[in-house]
DNA sequence: AAGTGGTCTAGACCACGTA
DNA sequence: ACGTGGTCTAGACCACTTC
């Protein structure tokens, strides 16, 4: 354990134990580098990393206060469905469904279009996730030679294409006929829904629908 | 714009550009710092934001490469339900359905017990959400004297009770009867639902089961 | 206005993992 | 075995925000 998460570890414990309340003020950073004989960068490294976990605030001028859980954030991490299926110890397949490219929308992919699939992945040939895919053709124009047709976009995006913006949405709905069919599920039997836009910088690069019986999935995150 | 912020971004340039293409290996850190003419600690700086962004990866003696999209993790904050409610415009109002002390369960509250309320957040008098929330009374007895007449348990543990370690699972499924008649949806509805347990270092401190018309609600996450 | 947190520098030592 | 990234120190200047 380094000297920055033994520091941490004892700031917790001050909180934990009530020695720093909720809503109180912690001493400032030159008092805690004395008491603790680290340099000031050290102490500032812990400070951040409970900063990060939500458990203080910090003000110029004015110093660091614990704060309740309101600010409580956690890291969502989802990983390529193949994974997330081989992880549950199930044998993944895929089927591609369609591919088309359509004209662009919305000033997305205006030039050269928009590379639209849909696809399904099995776990031990069950359903298990419906996909449509966007694929902004002027931003990723190397797409448009992807078959899909053995893997899908997913495998390919992850290989080739950074991101440095991703927006995701979690939601849930009533399966309607045709996809009900696809997942084999009943119609209006309850999906849920993760939806995720990516981004290089301001560039629209792809966007997912991915629909799951709500049965077999579920999304789980971790504290920071 | 900081000066390990215009070097991230000069970084971000360098991989949006296939300067740095996905899978190749980045400069060693002395070299970017000679580069950039900044210290060591401002590029580790900048790298270090990049790899929490997913964008690239450090290894010891084997420098660092620029990864895809695998690792591409998201901040998820589900903030109080009030300030959820409030910020869409709505009119919050609250209230509480059952409230009663049970034994404990799997070794958590088993010498004070659980305290468990139920409870409905509407949002301009329209249902929004249900919450089925346990409070161990064994690391927080103060709750067993908080009635949670007019604020939920929300508001209280916000304000009072600090986490370290939150997990969230969030799923879909169809409104049993009881529930639907609560939740004013039609039986089998679909429902989004966000489970949250929160501890304090080792200890369990509470339980919430969140459910909301799949209509009105969904969960939202950026990145990095 | 002043003091806090935020940033940056320059240097040193260390441990680990790969070559 | 050795060079990389990881950590820590000591010091300085700055800008913001509260007093």
């Amino acid at each position: 354990m380094s000297r920055h998460d033994e520091i941490r570890q004892e700031m917790l414990r001050r909180i934990n134990d009530g020695e720093w309340p909720v809503g109180s003020d912690i001493p400032h950073e030159m008092v805690l580098t004395e008491e603790f004989g680290a340099a000031r960068g050290t102490v500032r490294r812990a400070l951040s990393t409970l900063v990060e976990q939500g458990l203080i605030e910090r003000r110029k001028r004015a110093g660091s206060r614990v704060v309740g859980q309101t600010s409580q954030t956690s890291k969502l991490h989802i990983p390529l469905i193949r994974e997330e299926i081989e992880s549950r110890g199930h044998a993944y397949s895929y089927r591609l469904l369609e591919r088309e490219v359509k004209p662009g929308l919305h000033g997305i992919g205006t030039r050269n279009g928009l590379l639209w699939v849909r696809c399904l992945h099995l776990a031990d040939g069950a359903p298990f996730q419906l996909e449509h895919r966007t694929i902004n053709l002027d931003t990723l124009p190397q797409a448009a030679e992807q078959p899909f047709r053995v893997t899908g976009p997913n495998e390919w995006l992850v290989r080739e294409v950074p991101a440095t913006r991703v927006i995701t949405r979690i939601s849930a709905a009533a399966a309607e006929a045709e996809i009900a069919e696809i997942l084999a599920v009943p119609e209006h039997a309850p999906l849920l829904i993760v939806s995720r836009e990516t981004f290089m910088g301001e560039a629209h690069l792809t966007e997912a629908r991915l629909s799951h019986p709500a049965e077999q999935y579920q999304v789980t995150t971790l504290s920071i």
